[in-house]
DNA sequence: AATGAATGAGCCTTCATTCAT
DNA sequence: AATGAATGAAGGCTCATTCAT
């Protein structure tokens, strides 16, 4: 019996569904059936609301991209200290909601999806420069100038570290990817400093 | 025109032709004819030498590795002290034959590839290994202890800059890129000894 | 045009193409496009309702088969003497039914693949199990312990009137096939009698 | 290195080649490279020799039946008696030589190919031909008139036998199929006389 | 709003056949 | 005489997409 109002639920559990198939593949060779079999919906009704397949899998990059950002701005709002900005942005970077292994492929995935189409490049494009500019933010006073080039280096770490975390055999230990971005970050700034 | 002592020759135009068609496609949905096609030969023939689909791409996938562990190999042999070695490491991963715009497609697109395929991520986890290993023995003369750590400190910011740079607008700027990761290493190196 | 309970009609439509195709090519060498399109589908419906081909070629002959059984019931249980349920058994097996040019080409294609998979094999089992059970009860009052001996007799005598109408230059006549059968039980009656 | 006058040899061959996989497939459904491999040659030569696949196919038919035939001559003329001479042609139907597990899954499926194409047809035509003529000619002086019905029925019986022995569950008992022929010709021919 | 029946394009794969050597 | 590299047509199958209900 349809019901009215369904639209934002059916879209959000499609794009639940979409990230736990791309999670249970490792690649985005998922079918729209299944995406619609898994949110409990039919396979047409993914169309009726998304265009198609590409849109899906767009809508679900977004979507994290979205959870993702929407937590930075919550976790740098109640920071008081530079260093805690810094610790929060990494922090948010390796979360537990980032950090379910269904995310973490989807995450992959999309991050590499941003070569074959410009939808995701420009998605890609806008999560980087964002990532880069909070850390600018949170850097600068402490490293002025070079606030700039260490923010650059801390976002390629942060990268560097999920995918490894991402690809490891063993289950990804999120404390230690943080640790290890954190004493990266933390010899920079006494470089940066001397 | 059927002649002897082709397969090898036939096989390297096929692994050649697929790398490119992942770097044109930025993704790994590539077809077996366009491969054939731009390798020059029919589709029967890929997968007389290769057996299928996923087996050129695996074949494209090692090709890739040990391309680049070849040249580690050789840059290692010439290196004279541990500075060298770690250099060598560093500049053969952002080296030009890994550099053009289709061999980063193809490394990122396998990396990936190793969250849904087992011999996918065999492949990765020895090249992973490698890279690691090569970088502890030369690390080791230089801080110690502390050169497990290190390396895989490196062995991920390596990764992050190769994506950054990969993902980046433009193109790829290899130098800057081996320059990041020296001043990150450098930085690194003083925290550790300090 | 999708409609709800269609399922039955497409997969009859579908068998019944299935060995309309294989009456027409006298062989099992049929392609699923070609079945489908007989049936006025697509041959993505053919493999929606059965799997694959295989599926199809094997569901025909559980028709084949089905019928067949279903007329033996339905002629023995208006049999009121061991003589109608025998000449039921015999005429059946030449019924128009299963006289169409196209049916007996099934049956001996379908006969033939039990020598290559065991899905046909088993069916194959079953129908020759039960014809020969059918024969024996039949038979039991007229021969009594000899009764095993003869159904195995004719079952063989009504395969090979069969197969020899069935590839015979001309038309099948089965009122001839019918009367060889029965002359040829007739005889051997009289000798197990004797 | 080649060599003069191996034609009869690698034809040989490859017939042989031929019934055997079709023995171990079950079916017509084999490769020209398979038959041409188990043959120990190139699947060019197979080409070479036949002209194409049906031609090999066609061939091996030629060749079992003109097994058959020499057989049956040779017992033919070794017969004294009438009785001989049908004993004869009912033995060398289930001989050994036509009876191992190979032969027999060529001897079905060339029968059954019989309805998919004129050459086929053609020599099944001149086999059933050539069976009923012997059975005719040995049966005349035992049953005069009745020889042509007779024959024809016993044709149709050791087409059945040879079926169900063909197909049934456990290796082919040959003896048993000529005692069951023979046991249903003396019914017949004592029904003859009667 | 929602379904799922239905389509058809496109892919991988097999294999008979050809042909330069 | 013989090879087997090479082709390309054809088939099975999947799946995104559409649409009548």
């Amino acid at each position: 019996m349809p019901k009215v109002g369904m639209e934002p639920i059916r879209r959000a559990a499609l794009i639940d569904a979409a990230i736990a198939e791309i999670g249970a593949a490792g690649s985005l060779d998922v079918t729209v059936s299944r995406i619609a079999k898994r949110a409990g919906v039919s396979s047409g009704l993914a169309h009726h609301y998304f265009g198609g397949k590409d849109d899906i899998l767009l809508a679900a990059m977004r979507h994290v991209l979205s959870v993702y950002g929407a937590e930075v701005l919550m976790r740098l709002k109640a920071a008081r200290t530079p260093e805690d900005r810094v610790v929060a942005i990494v922090e948010v970077s390796f979360a537990p909601s980032n950090f379910r292994s269904d995310t973490v492929s989807a995450w992959l995935n999309f991050y590499v999806l941003a070569l074959a189409t410009d939808d995701a490049r420009r998605l890609h494009r806008v999560y980087a420069h964002r990532l880069r500019s909070n850390l600018r933010h949170a850097l600068r006073p402490l490293v002025g100038a070079k606030a700039n080039e260490l923010a650059d280096r801390t976002a390629q770490m942060i990268d560097g570290v999920y995918l490894n975390h991402g690809l490891g055999a063993s289950d990804p230990d999120w404390e230690r990817a943080v640790a290890t971005v954190m004493q990266s970050l933390a010899d920079c700034l006494r470089g940066a400093r001397s």
